[in-house]
DNA sequence: TCGTAATAGTTGAAAATGTAACTATCAACA
DNA sequence: TGTTGATAGTTACATTTTCAACTATTACGA
């Protein structure tokens, strides 16, 4: 700044939770989204769903909404571009003809096999430039974070 | 989700850094943009310009880029909103013509001075609902994360 | 069984955002 | 002095995101 922070400013941002919340998802994501949007011209929507259904194997789009606490319009969009990709394929249920159960293909969990390692390799990366104690500190802040989001930790 | 999660996925994104981070910074902002959105109008960037401005007094755009981490299309634009609002005021640096510094009008200064208490109780009531232990691994996590994104802590 | 409410998911239009290109000013140095 | 390159900030354009309204299906209760 160009001038010396004030005595007694209400609000003082570097402390502010959100704000430093914020801050950092910014960092880190615009950061990490290069590994799928510079290979694959990924939006980060697409590549979550294409995480999700790695891990999960099977899973309808409302689970995907809940577990990664992003809007259903954007999960949506993501499964529709992910399908017209040939990354996935829906199956309606038919004990509810509302809901589709989504799953990669064999193109999609290619592209899965080759980016979840990357991701892997960047979080390993972020966490060796620190001590066991900070990586231990970040996990046990994130767990309090969920906590008080009211977000299932895990 | 609708499977039980499988044996060995290549990436757990409850576990996953970026993951984790983007969730709970989007829940958060989420939540308390409302604080601001409805009462105002504002957008988060213009939040963040007027809670800059409240915090150092005077700043350039790029004093809020650098601190906040925003795009500068982002800040330039905020700041037009802000200055037509009639709560901020640009004044060109003399000596050097390129730069203008920023200050709030008295009505800026009054929004602020309504809306950084809310904020800093829409942190307390946040950090109530957890153990003192808690609230220092949160901070000390956010520290650490910090310091792995290479962002300066404060 | 009819009507009302809830849920899964989609879509159109408006708003916000990112990218790159732009203006204007300054700095450095031959 | 003139040229080249950097910096502060803005703007046009394309892409994303949000908001609200929408369809289709199911659940619930009178």
């Amino acid at each position: 700044m160009t001038e010396l922070p004030v005595q007694n400013p209400a609000l003082v941002l570097e402390d502010f939770l959100p704000y430093r919340l914020n801050r950092l998802a910014d960092l880190v994501s615009r950061d990490f989204s290069r590994l799928y949007k510079d290979r694959h011209g990924m939006t980060r929507p697409e590549w979550r769903v294409l995480a999700s259904l790695g891990q999960f194997h099977k899973a309808t789009a409302s689970d995907i909404v809940a577990h990664s606490a992003q809007h259903k319009t954007k999960v949506s969009r993501a499964v529709a571009a992910l399908e017209k990709r040939g990354w996935l394929v829906r199956e309606t249920d038919e004990s509810d003809r509302r809901s589709e159960h989504l799953t990669l293909t064999k193109a999609g969990q290619r592209a899965y096999g080759e980016l979840a390692p990357l991701a892997r390799r960047y979080e390993e990366v972020f966490l060796s430039r620190l001590t066991p104690r900070e990586r231990d500190a970040i996990r046990a802040g994130l767990d309090a974070m969920e906590k008080g989001a009211g977000a299932k930790p895990a």
